[in-house]
DNA sequence: CTCACATGTTAAG
DNA sequence: TTAACCTGTGAGC
């Protein structure tokens, strides 16, 4: 679950029920007992997401409370006037009126000074999710780079927020080759690639899923069956590998590019077939 | 039931 | 480069 556009739309959902209001905070879990009693009957004042990261402000509280998802973190948000019964491991828990949200399994769940807020920040690219995003700074990482796009659209500290799922698909929707070095990209093709990640991540924070196929590339408008794939969303090559590729029907490959499983079709994404 | 694997990051070697 | 951590799911026996 947890690229960009998922901490975008938690924090989104966690203003909208909690922002303004004094919470109650828990830890059921243990794992966060000190920090919860930090900001308990405390009012929220922010919740803000910057790439895969989320930081909240409390009233009276120096520290913000700082979440990363990791790989299998998840926030679930739920309304009901009795205050529902603890199911698993619950780090952090915060109620407010008949809303309850439950945090499982983060990497992190910590308070930060503001300073080490700032430092943590100061370590992220632009996100093409934040309006005070700048794409420039993106590009200087990546044109000056030997790695490849591949490589740099995963590194934070060049663009925060893209995860796995949304690199291979925006790859193949700019028929980007794996190997791809950032220096050898030209300005308009990152441009495209960039607007791209905007309005795919957007798409993404308003339905809470990925899903990254033109209409007109549809199994409807291709005829063939419809396939929802194991992320839930609709996607051309993510965890495709060995499937016909859904425009050309070439076999998509997998391979292990900046420590992650990239996935692409060998025939549609070569350096002589850049489209954008 | 057990095992592999996953939309992520960090620290150790 | 590897292991470790966090948890859930789906495939296979």
């Amino acid at each position: 679950m947890p690229e960009g556009h998922t901490l975008h739309r938690v924090a989104a959902e966690l203003r909208e029920h909690f922002a303004g209001r004094v919470v109650a905070s828990t830890s059921p879990q243990g794992r966060f007992t000190a920090g919860a009693a930090r900001v308990d009957r405390r009012r929220l004042l922010a919740a803000e997401a910057w790439g895969k990261h989320l930081l909240l402000r409390f009233e009276d509280v120096a520290e913000s409370v700082h979440v990363h998802l990791g790989l299998f973190g998840g926030w679930t948000i739920t309304t009901c006037d009795e205050e529902p019964e603890v199911v698993g491991q619950v780090r952090w828990r915060l109620r407010s009126g008949a809303v309850t949200s439950d945090l499982r399994g983060p990497t992190a769940c910590e308070l930060l000074t503001p300073g080490e807020c700032a430092s943590l920040l100061a370590r992220l690219g632009p996100d093409p999710l934040r309006d005070d995003a700048d794409p420039d700074d993106a590009w200087r990482r990546v044109s000056t780079s030997r790695a490849s796009v591949a490589t740099l659209l995963m590194d934070q500290s060049a663009i925060a927020g893209v995860g796995n799922v949304y690199r291979a698909e925006v790859l193949f929707r700019h028929r980007l080759p794996p190997d791809l070095p950032g220096r050898e990209l030209d300005r308009t093709t990152w441009d495209a690639v960039w607007t791209d990640l905007r309005d795919l991540m957007r798409a993404g924070v308003r339905s809470g899923r990925i899903d990254t196929v033109r209409s007109e590339h549809t199994p409807e408008a291709m005829g063939r069956d419809p396939r929802i794939d194991a992320h839930g969303g609709e996607v051309y090559v993510y965890r495709r590998a060995g499937l016909p590729c859904m425009l050309c029907g070439n076999g998509v490959l997998t391979r292990i590019v900046g420590g992650r499983k990239l996935f692409w079709c060998p025939a549609c994404q070569r350096a002589d077939r850049l489209t954008s």
